[in-house]
RNA sequence: GCAGGGGUACCCGAGUGGUCAAAGGGGCUGGGUUUAGGUCCCAGUGCGUAGUGCUUCGCAGGUUCAAAUCCUGUCCCCUGCACCA
């Protein structure tokens, strides 16, 4: 058939825009259904990932609106960020117009994709009417003390007079200058999220995230569980804090470990020989950055403080060393060192030569002994200094070390989490700016709610050589009045990360248009009950913005603004897309593409070629937009559906791409053809509706359990296959299949839904189908047989060609004739009996003998081997497969219960088989009624005829 | 090192105790339609066999009447975190 896919692929975009029919609103009485994916970055055009992300989301949708669901399915942009400012330097231009430019690209290659978002809920980010509310639920929790206001050591270039993020910063020197980068501490706004810490924790029990997601937040969090101790410095009225994990080695403390950053280091080398040595390790660390750091793990140093610290339970006088292993950050900054039984600690003591003093044992009765590696498992105390712990184990013994440190006053059981409060300002000028103003008399003084928004001016030019934050130099947007004294006052000029904008952002899309409130509660209440249904993102934001989301939705709560917990219901992580790049076997290596065909620019080998992760530095990207103009958008949305579940990594493949398109085209002359019958009912016809409808069962529950790929499988691929063995079988019934069309193009429209509405509208359906709710597709009793005799027939075409290949081979002259013998009454008989009594749990082992003995068939004689036989092979079975009364499918045994009339049905079939086979003719009758050809009524059994060529 | 997920036929990939020599797709082989090719349709694709047997699901053991599936050990791969005390 002809298929002009962009002509009806806009048509019917331009129709569901007309008609507005994926816009919704609240509807108590409909069960909810939010369908979300993450929140997009601006950055241009479309990209594969996105392509997927969404086509997955969108078959969703459009489900569950076939389900009968009121569906949310928002889409908008995330539109503050650092591209858009740099994009804006290197034109010259503003962020917001860069911002503008981008959103129209995007939007306008997701339209062209059919994506059924409600576009009247849409927003961007980046625009006063979103980021006032940012706004105002900063000063919210502000009120609420979640917001803080503390110094933090920042990335800092001296040359730039500016701060840099993390992805700025290249082997510790500024990205855009060279220069090496320092530590600086400055002024920071953090959102106290450490205080929900614990809830953010044990609530990832409760809810539906992959099992990888849940374990990168639990580590990120990192809760432990230990003890704070405090170790006096000998002769002097300082202390050293201490936390641990593992109290029950407090006997086995050799020595003291602080940071070199530790403020009490300077005290306690200042004037001493040790000065010079610390100020050195300190300045070392200082430099490193993140990523050096963890390169240096392996070469552990310190140097002597020269000063002693006293252990609070017996008295021991350790040294004091800085150690560049210890985090200044974690903790407190000072560990307590037991060399026994901690590798690090271990190593270090080997290094400077300090003593090692085993204090756990393996085994209750053995000694403790110094090991390398060491013992840091849970073991039992030994060599205790103080009476009564010797032979505690594990948790019991740290628990009584806990509780002789609380007594005595010189430490306490506590709970330590790496997760930090969230550093939420930056010092850019593309997002939110902080509302807050600074007094010289008042202070730090939020912006009144009345005030709001703050917004960013657009009349400031970017360029490159303005470095810093523009805001910081911009005076109409410094200057202010404070609320509070009316005095002027300076503007806050850092403006907020924008993953705060991402954090809430899915509660602004149940109520986009609200002039007065970031959302209004019942409406929020409604959509996000029990969270976003389904969320549908990437592995890349498993922890920062899936757990600021979390604790938003937390804190919102906790002020009153909703009435849930946690916000995403059931979040599904899509893989990888893959495509093919050049790769050095030898290197193990992959390059751009232009290389590709080419030689390894390092070994000179030839290079092969392999699947790699889709990145622009490899070039292996595929542009969505020139797919989309060669095979139409559905083609695009069914090869990503089709081609892997949405967790798996998937490659891309242009035979694949093309070979969808074939299966798209093969679907349209299904139904054109299909389109030219009349009434001319057959055999096949009740056939081909029984199996539509247990297909669209199987349908059903793989797309409930977001299995698109085994959904769009059925609906694509098996319908299609059944409907050409429908045709293949003689079936051209008009009735019959304008019922199998009417069920099969809803389960088309997910994946597929423009040419499920071409199809919807030529077969005269209700409406369109994108807003048609299916109604209740019940199996009917009759089905099971139906498939069940059909399924007969294949199987018994199938072994048949299996055996006239055998028989060829043994045969002189041509085989021209097919007898079938089909299995004898009696087998019959018995298999029924068998059946009856296995429902009864008849213990065939014990009884079964006599029971066969006591039938009347028993009593022929010439037959009595043959019924034992064939007995024991319906109950009991061989040492290899159980007895068919427990194989036999519950068609087939409705099939053997109905005494299915096996000789009439291939007679029936006759010439159809015949053909199937390439043979003359086929004839079928009971074992006895006919010759025995071939020898071949002994293994006739029910649904298992005896076949034979001659 | 810790945590999470994996290893199934030529390739991708479904499959969590019997109905499994193992869905589906791709590739390859053969046949048909057609014939310039292609599309399309049918069949085959571990070995064997006038049939329903044999060997196979990373490797080695074990449980069971029965194991791709459960248990133990082991090797390998991916992902994340990582001097976190």
């Amino acid at each position: 058939m002809e298929y002009d896919m962009h002509q009806i692929e806009e048509y019917w975009q331009q129709k569901w825009k007309d008609e507005s029919i994926f816009s919704v609103y609240t509807d108590p009485k409909k069960p909810k259904f939010y369908c979300l994916e993450m929140f997009p970055y601006p950055s241009g055009n479309m990209h594969m990932g996105h392509v997927r992300n969404y086509s997955i989301g969108d078959a969703m949708a459009r489900f569950q609106r076939l389900m009968g669901k009121n569906v949310l399915y928002p889409m908008g942009y995330d539109s503050f960020g650092m591209p858009a400012e740099n994009a804006a330097k290197k034109e010259g231009g503003h962020p917001h117009y860069v911002t503008e430019r981008n959103i129209a690209m995007i939007r306008k290659d997701q339209e062209r994709m059919g994506y059924s978002y409600d576009w009247n809920r849409t927003f961007a980010t980046s625009t006063p009417e979103y980021y006032r509310w940012n706004q105002e639920i900063f000063i919210k929790f502000y009120e609420a003390g979640l917001v803080e206001r503390r110094f933090a050591p920042v990335n800092w270039c001296v040359d730039c007079d500016t701060v840099l993020a993390n992805e700025q910063v290249k082997n510790n020197r500024c990205w855009r200058c060279g220069l090496e980068v320092i530590q600086k501490d400055m002024a920071q706004w953090f959102l106290r999220m450490t205080q929900y810490a614990d809830e953010l924790l044990d609530e990832l029990e409760n809810i539906d995230f992959p099992e990888n997601v849940k374990a990168m937040q639990r580590n990120w969090i990192g809760r432990s569980q230990g003890a704070h101790i405090d170790f006096p410095v000998d002769g002097e009225d300082s202390v050293i804090g201490a936390f641990t994990t593992r109290p029950d080695t407090i006997f086995g403390v050799t020595f003291v470990t602080l940071s070199p950053e530790h403020p009490l280091c300077e005290s306690l080398v200042s004037g001493t020989e040790y000065e010079e040595g610390w100020r050195n390790l300190r300045d070392e660390c200082a430099k490193m950055s993140e990523f050096e750091r963890i390169n240096m793990l392996k070469e552990k140093k310190g140097v002597p403080l020269g000063r002693f610290a006293i252990n609070p339970l017996n008295g021991d006088r350790v040294p004091i060393y800085a150690g560049n292993f210890v985090v200044a950050s974690y903790g407190t900054g000072a560990v307590m060192a037991v060399p026994g039984h901690d590798q690090r600690d271990y190593d270090f003591a080997k290094k400077y030569n300090l003593p090692i003093k085993p204090v756990l044992s393996r085994n209750s009765n053995d000694e403790a002994i110094e090991q390398n590696p060491v013992f840091d498992s849970l073991g039992y105390m030994r060599n205790s200094s103080r009476d009564g712990f010797d032979g505690l184990f594990g948790n019991e013994a740290k628990t009584e070390v806990i509780n002789l440190l609380e007594k005595e006053g010189s430490g306490y059981g506590t709970v330590q989490y790496r997760l930090k409060d969230w550093l939420l300002s930056r010092q850019r000028f593309w997002g939110t700016p902080i509302p807050m103003l600074h007094c010289e008399s008042c202070g730090v003084v939020p912006v009144p709610y009345s005030d709001l928004p703050v917004k960013l001016p657009l009349d400031i030019k970017f360029s490159w050589d303005e470095s810093g934050n523009p805001l910081a130099t911009n005076n109409d947007f410094l200057k202010a009045n404070c609320p509070k004294c009316g005095e002027s006052a300076k503007r806050e000029t850092d403006t907020m990360d924008t993953f705060y904008d991402s954090s809430w952002y899915f509660f602004r899309y149940a109520d986009s248009g609200n002039l007065n409130n970031p959302f209004n509660k019942e409406i929020a209440d409604y959509w996000m009950k029990d969270g976003v249904d389904l969320y549908i993102g990437g592995i890349e934001h498993a922890v920062m913005h899936l757990l600021y989301a979390r604790f938003f939705t937390k804190a919102m709560r906790d002020i009153g603004m909703n009435s849930i917990g946690e916000p995403f219901g059931q979040l599904v992580c899509q893989g990888m897309l893959n495509a093919p790049a050049p790769f050095c076997n030898e290197c193990n290596i992959e390059f751009h593409v232009d290389k590709n065909g080419g030689k390894c620019p390092t070994c000179d080998s030839p290079l092969g070629n392999r699947q790699a992760k889709m990145s622009k530095s490899l070039g292996n990207t595929v542009s969505p937009g020139a797919m989309v103009e060669e095979y139409g958008a559905d083609t695009v949305r069914l090869f990503i559906l089709y081609g892997a579940n949405p967790e798996a990594g998937m490659d891309w493949s242009d035979n694949a791409i093309i070979s969808n398109h074939k299966q798209m085209q093969s679907i349209i002359d299904a139904f054109k053809s299909s389109r030219l019958f009349t009434d001319s009912p057959s055999i096949v016809d009740s056939w081909l509706l029984s199996k539509m409808r247990m297909n669209h069962a199987k349908w059903q529950s793989a797309m409930e359990n977001v299995s698109l790929r085994e959904g769009v499988m059925i609906s694509h691929f098996e319908m299609l296959s059944d409907w050409q063995w429908y045709r293949r079988r003689g079936g051209s019934d008009r009735k019959t299949v304008e019922i199998f069309f009417r069920h099969w193009i809803p389960m088309m429209a997910p994946a597929t839904p423009h040419i499920a509405e071409e199809f919807w509208s030529k077969i005269g359906g209700q409406g369109m189908v994108s807003e048609y709710v299916i109604e209740d597709v019940t199996k009917l009793e009759d089905d099971i047989i139906h498939i069940a005799k059909e399924e007969y027939l294949r199987d018994l075409i199938d072994s048949s060609r299996n055996v006239k290949g055998l028989a060829s081979r043994h045969s002189e002259i041509s085989l021209s004739k097919c007898i079938i013998q089909t299995s004898p009454k009696w087998k019959n008989d018995i298999a029924i009996k068998a059946l009856s009594l296995s429902n009864e749990n008849f213990d065939f082992k014990k009884n079964g003998m006599n029971y066969v003995k006591s039938l009347e068939i028993f009593d022929v004689e010439k037959l009595r081997g043959e019924v034992i036989q064939t007995w024991q092979s319906f109950t009991i079975g061989n040492k290899k497969n159980r007895g068919k009364v427990y194989t036999w499918t519950e068609a087939e045994k409705s099939l053997i219960n109905l005494r299915f009339n096996e000789s009439k049905f291939v007679n029936d079939n006759a010439e159809f088989i015949a053909n199937a086979l390439s043979i003359a003719s086929v004839s079928s009758y009971d074992v006895g009624e006919g010759d025995d050809v071939a020898g071949k009524a002994r293994v006739s059994s029910p649904l298992n005829p005896g076949i034979a060529f001659i």
